[in-house]
DNA sequence: GAACACGTGGTAGGTCTCTA
DNA sequence: TAGAGACCTACCACGTGTTC
């Protein structure tokens, strides 16, 4: 049977997909043949004829995983994932990040392009998950070397938007009580602020019998630690000099001069919170309620 | 009372995991 | 492999306690 030159077939997503009972069994004849070519290579004993072997690699079977894609024969793809030529494939993908990030001054190659290097991008932020999740039967191909090549590179196995899990929040809580003696953490910590605010939000829920993400197990282990689920008000807060009405409004005309416009971030800053509470006094002024504006100022 | 400091809630958007 | 849902971060609007 020659599956490569006599066939006229459509196997995009082989062997996954199959288009008809025909292309079923070729899709199963070749996903055998490249098993055993696979074991051949690795150097175990199979049936196979030197003859058919080579026919079998010179129209692309590799031994891992390959596609076959149609009516000129032609095979798509190598041993991504594959066991046989994996190191070779991920210096071939490691060189396209590097072209990447000579284009792009950064490696962070946005994952929902859905290109091969998108894609094998995000298989090696997944391995890197499984080696330091450290579960048994969690297989990765990733070892420290390849990670020292990404991370010299500037690769970020940890991108902005991805999130920690509860076990290494949990770790970091720990760390952060060892150092400070409680968990008394500000919303406005670097590492633990979202994690804190999440929690206490998702406990208000807990507690109100709503779904969220706290269980018993899980608010069993934050009291062992000490949280704190209220936030409260800090006393000791830093009391700076205050500025005055028309101090602030000279700030606000500097700002204006500089970036050609009034609309200051609220987080930006004490201009932006100024800017802000400026707003809701002249929303109760504009209302007729009691409040800091007046008619001069607005 | 004014200004400041800090917390909460809503939500958009990204990533990950599970399932069909 | 695509879609759905869960999970998480970041940002914004707003409320409220504290300090002067």
């Amino acid at each position: 049977m020659n599956v490569c030159s006599s066939r006229s077939v459509q196997i995009s997503t082989w062997p996954h997909q199959r288009h008809s009972e025909e292309d079923a069994a070729l899709a199963s004849w070749m996903l055998k043949q490249n098993h055993v070519l696979g074991r051949h290579l690795m150097g175990m004993t199979t049936r196979l004829k030197k003859e058919q072997i080579s026919r079998l690699m010179n129209v692309g079977f590799e031994g891992g995983r390959t596609k076959f894609v149609g009516g000129d024969g032609r095979f798509e793809g190598g041993s991504v994932g594959g066991v046989v030529d994996f190191d070779a494939k991920w210096d071939l993908m490691f060189g396209q990040l590097q072209d990447y990030k000579n284009e792009n001054g950064h490696c962070n190659v946005p994952t929902s392009a859905g290109t091969d290097l998108s894609n094998w991008v995000a298989a090696q932020r997944r391995m890197y998950g499984k080696l330091i999740s450290g579960k048994p039967g969690k297989r990765s191909f990733l070892d420290a070397s390849k990670m020292q090549r990404l991370t010299d590179l500037g690769f970020q196995f940890r991108p902005r938007g991805s999130y920690y899990s509860w076990e290494e929040q949990m770790v970091e809580l720990v760390k952060y009580k060892e150092e400070n003696g409680d968990c008394k953490i500000p919303v406005n910590h670097e590492r633990l602020g979202s994690f804190v605010k999440l929690v206490r939000r998702d406990y208000k829920k807990y507690v109100q019998g709503k779904k969220c993400g706290m269980t018993a197990a899980r608010e069993a282990e934050l009291h062992a630690l000490g949280f704190v689920f209220e936030g409260g008000k800090t006393p000791e807060r830093k009391v700076t000099q205050p500025k005055s009405w028309e101090e602030r409004y000279q700030d606000l005309i500097r700002y204006k001069e500089q970036n050609g416009d009034t609309i200051v971030p609220q987080n930006s800053g004490r201009l932006g919170q100024w800017v802000h509470a400026q707003r809701v006094h002249y929303k109760k002024f504009k209302k007729g309620e009691q409040s800091q504006m007046t008619a001069e100022r607005h």
